[in-house]
DNA sequence: AAGTTTTCCGCACTCAGTGCAGAATTGCAA
DNA sequence: TTGCAATTCTGCACTGAGTGCGGAAAACTT
């Protein structure tokens, strides 16, 4: 890694701990991408060769779930079924992230829910990594699914998972409860896919 | 409906459009509001008081296919089950907004696939419809359904449905055709519920 | 050390969107 | 019809996001 390559990237996390210190203590739209730029010490013209929007400052590492649940389809075992291989690789991409926590993710989880902005950033992020997602689960089960299948099967867990999730963290109480919030995460994947997997 | 309301409500008219001729014409993104509203001979600032951003006005009637859904809840018949009442309102709302012909339809479409504005925005917009019709159906089955299990029973539905319709609707060929497009929601919708409909 | 490539960043600009205050329009009552 | 109140319209001034450009600065190469 060349010198160039380490000072850009020191500056992006410079960018991003001060965009998380200005959100966090002043909040999100009363914060200028000017004050951000300053406080990492770059010139505000600067700033968007880094990011291209204020709203991305909040998902850095976008790709690197989808590029972890791509690489959880790939290495699936033979007789894994498409449903169980999306399972997977839907929880790697949580676990192996490394994301989920740390101020960045409160802070995410919080302006999400109360920045229409923010809100509408993530959903468009999701929805890429959706369709990103549908495309190599249709390439890996090419004679099982067809592209409007997977895609479809894609929507389903991923809205499930989403809409559970999103409704079970406007709940104070369970907000901070990790294991609450891990269980209903495993009852929504089942709400979600029990049409897909073979009854009884 | 007094003069006022009436007026109001031509101007609204208008406004939509000429955004779908100019926007038709020129692009999405080389139409400025100030053009829209010149076009509808209104003041530039007084726009903001119709639509609050320019990307609404492709969805100018986004709350009438919610109030279809939730009038189709809440004239569920007593035996019916939770998925058999989301169905039928899901269908009810794309029948029964009267939203999907015409050219703004076809517009909002194009521009949802094209520009990234537009398509956060539809997102956005979705995922309110989503979380309102959760929360009813959450309230129509009391019982049997809890906050969360609805919100991951409906996001499932949503998701897969809109997942299916969208890699149906890239298509070039079909995305030009009324009929076509009609053909694929239908096509869509069941590919999507199929999972959740009785087996033979 | 000199030249090449990449990055930085100031400047000027466009456009979306907001607050405000006064003008214009409409509704209502006498 | 006229006069008054409520609502709506709209010009003005402003903020802030984001872009194009061109030259300065820094990093890489030989």
């Amino acid at each position: 890694m060349s010198l160039r390559d380490r000072k850009r990237a020191r500056t992006r996390q410079a960018l991003v701990d001060a965009a998380v210190d200005l959100f966090g203590r002043q909040g999100y739209e009363a914060t200028t991408i000017a004050e951000i730029a300053a406080a990492a010490d770059i010139g505000t013209r600067t700033f968007f060769s880094y990011f291209p929007s204020k709203e991305d400052l909040l998902f850095p590492e976008a790709d690197r779930r989808v590029r972890v649940a791509v690489d959880a389809i790939a290495g699936r075992s033979p007789d894994e079924e498409p449903a169980e291989v999306l399972l997977r690789a839907l929880r790697q991409a949580n676990d192996e992230s490394g994301d989920m926590t740390g101020p960045l993710a409160a802070l995410r989880i919080r302006l999400t829910m109360e920045v229409p902005a923010v809100r509408g950033r993530a959903l468009q992020l999701q929805w890429e990594s959706q369709r990103e997602i549908a495309r190599h689960l249709a390439a890996a089960y090419p004679d099982r699914l067809d592209e409007v299948s997977a895609a479809a099967l894609v929507g389903a867990f991923v809205g499930a998972a989403t809409a559970a999730l999103t409704t079970l963290l406007e709940d104070p109480r369970r907000r901070t409860d990790p294991a609450a919030i891990r269980a209903s995460l495993q009852q929504a994947t089942e709400v979600a896919l029990r049409p897909w997997t073979p009854r009884p």
